[in-house]
DNA sequence: AAATCCACCAACCGCATTCCC
DNA sequence: TGGGAATGCGGTTGGTGGATT
């Protein structure tokens, strides 16, 4: 408090970085992993602040990022996720680790923030996991639609997707160590799905209710697993990002 | 074709928390 | 143990490109 932002040094750079600058990042983060970030624009040259480097990083060079629009499956966590826990966008994105929160919080500003405005409007209600609950349905309708006709996922579309592809080979031999340390956070439920810790003692209800009257109604009745089963579990059997780990990463 | 509007998203800012000496 | 520095996180801004007039 009260020092100037380390980012107001005389020198250091703003704006969008070049593909000149990712690929010295990248370069640095491959030889010495990312941490430390103080000491990235000290050893590479950089004319970025430690701040700017590691948000860089995290946000679009760091490998097995995905980027483009979301699946309908994807917002249904979301907007899940975004009722249980509110604009706790790390957490949420921790569900979905193959999007950053930075991504995830745009995309609830820009879209579903909306969608679910427009939802209010249209079923007059005000309660929120009413609301939410006539969301997720939507999302659910959108999944079924993608099984029928799936689109295809996101294409990578900048020059910093090709510099971040570098990366994962590396990013799989190193995964293996960091998922055995953040394993701490995660537990694996019975059908072999990925809990976190905190939501072990959360319950939701069995039913998305979609009327203030059925929220009441399941208040009483909330399952632990719903969470998971509803988010894991909708048919595809399939969650994004996850899916994609080498089984033997799922602790 | 030009001007304006609007949506999107990369990046910055500032505060809170954690780390380290 | 206290204080400064580093890091993490959420809110916000500003540039850009596409759509509309």
């Amino acid at each position: 408090m009260g020092r100037p932002p380390c980012c107001d040094k005389p020198g250091i750079k703003k704006g969008p970085w070049t593909p000149e600058e990712d690929l010295i990042l990248v370069s640095y983060i491959q030889e010495h992993g990312p941490g430390n970030w103080r000491s990235v624009p000290i050893n590479t040259g950089l004319l970025r602040c430690s701040k700017s480097c590691r948000l860089r990083w995290t946000n679009y060079l760091r490998p097995g990022i995905k980027r483009g629009s979301f699946t309908p499956h994807e917002e249904g966590i979301i907007i899940h996720l975004q009722a249980m826990l509110g604009n706790k966008w790390a957490a949420i994105a921790s569900y979905l680790p193959q999007r950053t929160d930075n991504d995830i919080k745009n995309y609830w500003n820009t879209h579903l923030k909306k969608k679910l405005i427009k939802l209010q409007e249209t079923l007059g209600s005000h309660n929120p996991l009413a609301i939410e609950a006539a969301a997720v349905n939507t999302e659910f309708t959108g999944v079924q639609l993608q099984q029928q006709h799936p689109f295809s996922s996101s294409t990578y579309a900048s020059s910093t997707d090709n510099i971040s592809r570098l990366l994962e080979g590396w990013m799989r031999s190193s995964e293996k160590n960091s998922m055995q340390s953040s394993a701490i956070d995660i537990k694996n439920s019975s059908d072999g799905l990925i809990c976190h810790e905190e939501f072990c003692d959360v319950k939701f209800p069995e039913m998305m209710p979609a009327t203030a009257e059925a929220v009441v109604e399941v208040e009483h009745n909330r399952s632990l697993t719903f969470l998971e089963k509803w988010l894991f579990d909708d048919g595809t059997g399939q969650v994004d990002g996850f899916m994609e780990l080498p089984s033997d990463q799922l602790i």
